[in-house]
DNA sequence: TCAGATATTATGAGCTGGTACTAAAAGCAG
DNA sequence: CTGCTTTTAGTACCAGCTCATAATATCTGA
């Protein structure tokens, strides 16, 4: 069939493209050795918008996307709290999450997730992780909608010690314990 | 003075085009008033581009963004490695890792960057966290360079056993011991 | 081998959202 | 009124397209 040499085109096209979006009809002609015409067509073809229009949606597409990394800041959702006692939050595992060789979550959202509850649950202005001490119990993959509980255990001047417990389904996915230094006041914080 | 109105359009049209960037000089012109020329005169004074180039330089800096994402997944850069051994990454701490309220770096970064490294250095297609000790030494702020070096301490069939050591300017700042599974083998799943 | 389909290239008009330049009109201050 | 700034208008030109129309090249099956 001639339109082999056109379906490796359409291919190639779509690839360059997402490698370097923005070049133009004239570049991509000369890349790939056709006429600008051609092309065109295959854009038509492939449903690929003009430059202009590609540079747009990105911009627009980016505005979302930095939001979606200032939530990723907070590492799960925070729904219930009780100072220097609970607290309780969800975090959702999305695919850009998972390891690609495996399908399975990256073990440091949840760790995120825990030492971010623990932090929270500390009635400190200021607090820092100490220690930590965390075991992946069951491999958790994306679609998971995690939740996480954090208790206070024990309390000694500034110190902390927090358990935290990680469930995806009622099955415990992730457990950590963590020791938190408040900074709050005068006093120094040694290591 | 007469310019009065001009320098309050000049206050108005950059409150506007930073609300929304994506507005042509035509609407821009019937927004505030004026002719298109005036706006024009304005953006030239106050060094403002053309439409496009404003939309390019946003869909270019959410590349940018986006492929700082990425990064993130990788936690840091790997300069050196051998399997099963030992491994060297470096981070820098940009000011978006930091806690806002102390300024200093999260603590999941370090814990990322050290788990990314011991995953790496274990010479397994599939390998998974299993445990994880971490100890926070001192606090790290904007502007780090950090180093990790993680070394296999003990191999016992499937488990790995990895001590992670960070240094920011041959100061340690934190240390972690990781439990690393392998799934590589034959008699698990395969796909 | 040759007609007909498919693929590619060429050509030209028209569009958007501008730049760059020139010039004229409007507004106001002394 | 004379000068000054400010604003508006108009023209030529550009990139990077779309849309339509037509010509050429290439292949394919009967």
């Amino acid at each position: 069939m001639n339109s082999t040499r056109k379906l490796i085109r359409h291919e190639r096209l779509q690839h360059i493209l997402h490698d370097n979006p923005f070049m133009t009809d004239e570049q991509l002609a000369k890349t790939l050795k056709v006429s600008v015409q051609t092309i065109r067509l295959d854009r038509v073809a492939l449903g690929i918008p003009e430059l202009r229009e590609r540079t747009r949606d990105m911009a627009e597409g980016a505005q979302s996307k930095l939001r979606a990394i200032d939530k990723k800041d907070i590492v799960g959702e925070l729904i219930d709290l009780e100072l220097n006692k609970v607290g309780i939050s969800t975090l959702k595992i999305t695919p850009d999450m998972v390891l690609e060789k495996t399908g399975v979550a990256r073990g440091h959202y949840m760790f995120a997730m825990a030492d971010t509850l623990a932090l929270a649950v500390v009635d400190a202005q200021k607090a820092l992780t100490g220690v930590g001490n965390v075991k992946y119990k069951v491999p958790v993959y994306a679609g998971a909608n995690l939740v996480a509980k954090a208790e206070v255990t024990r309390r000694r001047n500034d110190k902390y010690f927090i358990c935290v417990k990680i469930k995806n389904n009622n099955e415990e996915v992730f457990r950590a314990k963590f020791i938190i230094v408040s900074l709050d006041d005068e006093r120094k914080q040694e290591e």
